[in-house]
DNA sequence: TCCCTTGGAGACTGGCACTATCCAAGCATG
DNA sequence: CATGCTTGGATAGTGCCAGTCTCCAAGGGA
């Protein structure tokens, strides 16, 4: 397949195929002459995971290079690997200064793993983008005034304790650990907007049950 | 207040809050005179909520001014006012052509509304947005050759379901009108983060269960 | 009075994700 | 073999977005 082809069989334009060569989000194709390059049905189907982790998972083109750098680095372990996709989290603008409203989301969430029998070494040590964009949001959400301690959160923790266990069943249903990987790496991403609509169109429903007093 | 003390309260520049005047997402004060205005508290809570939005909820600065623009519009209803975060969703780059991943996802998406027993007048006619993000990101995983039919979307949309309850009885709890819009844009936007986060979380807390052997 | 600050308007910046242009080296057709 | 079209690769440019800078005339305070 040359590139040309592996534009049309994917949708992406060759434009953009070469950009993402060059940025390392896709290995180059095996060369066959000074201008011909050879890809294969790896190349397209990374070419399709990167795709969906940029317009679907909204990464930031550099994230998606960490992700995919990541699920190839043979010097990790599997577990660590299987973790790839966290670290690609955009995260927010650095800490903010130590206020009132962050200590209290500091509280509140060390609260929160304590009752969920969370290790809070795993969520600190590996995993800190996702600590500290929790713990902004909750300060944001304690400086506008919204009460968002240990008994808010923990129905959303218990939530996510849930869908983990039905991810990784996900996950160890396919057969090879390059499999797992990329089954890691895809859930993770791309069903958070999957969650995130979701919980909006319940929202809408729930409301209409409450609130709209016009529906037969 | 004058504009640089509203900067120096809520810890934005005063650069940052004449371009949020210049975009409407903020109503100019009261002037004092020709070179002078007046800010009050309210001024202040709006610029925290907007910031909110914006830095932690990640909206672009034209869906933060019509979600806004919503939650002050005397011509909706209440409920429809409520719903105004849900507008805001930076909806992905149309849909698709009709492929059979995305034929495969609107009948897995109308499965799952029927099964949820939700009411899929709702769902399209007034969230249009979440609607096809929910689509176009199911017709990904199916692209992906990763199966995401009914029986996979239904534990994320149970869960949904149950946030929903809880978010709207949190938003019941503001005593006044305005209190549940605004209460309702905030933990709709600002939950996301937290939601996400907490789902990441329990990802490496699970994995590592399943997976790290190096742990005591 | 004199100077410093204020709010406002418009131009400018930097980052990002592409996209367009150019180029030399093939390949393929007569 | 000549010739014209295509290919992959490198470089420069585009459009958008969120914010920042610069300048200005009009106040306000000592």
């Amino acid at each position: 397949m040359r590139l040309a082809e592996l534009s049309e069989h994917s949708g992406v334009s060759t434009a953009t195929i070469k950009y993402y060569l060059r940025e390392g989000l896709l290995q180059p194709g095996r060369r066959t002459s000074a201008t011909q390059a050879e890809y294969d049905e790896r190349h397209l189907r990374r070419l399709r995971l990167v795709r969906a982790l940029i317009q679907i998972g909204k990464l930031p083109v550099a994230a998606a290079r960490e992700v995919i750098a990541a699920t190839e680095d043979e010097s990790l372990d599997h577990h660590m690997r299987l973790g790839a996709a966290t670290w690609a989290l955009p995260q927010g603008p650095a800490a903010m200064e130590e206020d009132a409203a962050h200590q209290a989301a500091s509280e509140a969430v060390a609260a929160l793993l304590d009752r969920l029998g969370w290790d809070a070494e795993v969520a600190l040590a590996e995993f800190a983008p996702a600590y500290r964009t929790l713990l902004a949001s909750v300060a944001a959400l304690n400086r506008l005034g919204y009460p968002c301690d240990v008994e808010h959160l923990l129905p959303y923790g218990r939530l996510a304790a849930e869908l983990a266990v039905s991810d990784l069943d996900m996950v160890q249903k396919q057969p090879t650990p390059e499999g797992q990987i990329e089954a890691a790496v895809a859930l993770t991403v791309l069903y958070e907007p999957v969650l995130l609509s979701l919980r909006r169109l319940a929202h809408a429903e729930e409301s209409a049950r409450r609130f709209a007093a016009k529906r037969a």
